[in-house]
DNA sequence: ATTATCTATAGATCTATAGATAATGC
DNA sequence: ATTATCTATAGATCTATAGATAATGC
């Protein structure tokens, strides 16, 4: 059970992840903390105890990590997103639903990995994809919206995508957030913005799932 | 009505501002569309239209010029949140107007600004003033929550900061919003979260400033 | 003399590549 | 032979400073 190729220099993984995770653990760490242009490929390699170059064996640059990064921590969501069109529960419960499982989302892990969204190095070509991803997810919610409401409404939808995201913020200010608390606290509100009534909010908390 | 000092290599300031101001605009710029990393004091000084060398006459460093930034973007909020203490609307009616001033802040001027607020390198030392700044803010929204809600819960205040500050996201995907359209519709989704009833709201807002 | 700017540059990164090396697999 | 890693380095930045220069003010 030893590996193929040469020995890393400063002794093996002590993550037992693989190299191109300890890549990506540290990479997300790092963007997180100091910035896309803080994160140096060189301390990106030193936090995942590799030499610089060996990253280049794994991805042909910093923006190709990033995009991994940007991918996998929205096509959970997108996933989920799209699977609630098979299901028959009302709306409101769907959408319910759907910010609860994203509010959990982003605030699991030990990074606050949604913050990644946000760099701004995020607008450049190389992450449309990740924002082709990033609008399907907002489509749903566009869709959700409507059926609630009743009213084709972009500004609405925005308010609600915004609240649900504005969670990536808030764990900026207050690092010990709890998920199990804060997720049916957002959805709640932001059924509350789409003006639910109180008396259906209560009977639609148990539906959920 | 020339001017003091070596004339600039490229010509005069087209802007009419003075040479610390075509820095301000210009790193602004460049924080919110590259990142900090991104914005190196050579591409800031050509922006502004001067050397590099030239930006360490106005600013010891990249920091110095973001936390002015910062601070000129979040000391408005501030000083207007302040001066609700010596109103005498209740306060429904004044957390409804600090929603609304807010937000139309965030979505004002070409760039957007609020989006510094987000960028990772601001958890540094350097900008704890900003850092105090905005938690003065944060304070005085606790203060209106607990005022119209009755009840001093940390997570609603939360809840609210978070839903304003979210237009700082929502800016980013839609660069066009249009903050007459959104800041009275974030108001009263605001109020909407602390379950204000749609009468109390609906007068609310004829009395708001 | 004072001021705002400039040019030039040292020294520190930072990215990406070339090519060597130390394991296992056959 | 294949693989994963390493060391070394070229070339491109990037920050910050030293010192020169081209204006106005006195």
């Amino acid at each position: 059970m030893t590996s193929l190729g040469r020995p890393r220099a400063k002794g093996p993984s002590k993550s037992g992840l693989s190299t191109e995770q300890d890549i990506l653990v540290a990479a997300a760490r790092l963007f997180c903390e100091a910035g896309y242009g803080g994160a140096s490929t060189h301390k990106i390699a030193a936090a995942a105890g590799i030499s610089q170059a060996t990253m280049y064996h794994y991805f042909p640059g910093k923006q190709a990590i990033l995009l991994r990064l940007l991918l996998a921590t929205v096509r959970p969501s997108v996933t989920y997103a799209l699977g609630l069109a098979g299901r028959d529960e009302p709306a409101d419960v769907r959408l319910w639903g759907l910010c609860a499982y994203d509010v959990r989302l982003l605030l699991s892990g030990r990074d606050n990995i949604g913050a990644l969204y946000l760099i701004p190095e995020v607008g450049d070509e190389a992450f449309a994809e990740f924002r082709a991803e990033h609008a399907r997810l907002y489509a749903v919610y566009h869709d959700l919206v409507t059926a609630v409401t009743g009213v084709d409404d972009a500004a609405v939808t925005g308010l609600v995508f915004g609240l649900v995201e504005s969670v990536i913020l808030r764990r900026r200010a207050e690092p010990e957030l709890d998920a199990d608390t804060v997720a049916p606290a957002l959805a709640d509100a932001v059924l509350r913005v789409l003006r639910v009534p109180e008396q259906r909010l209560k009977k639609l908390r148990a539906q959920a799932f």
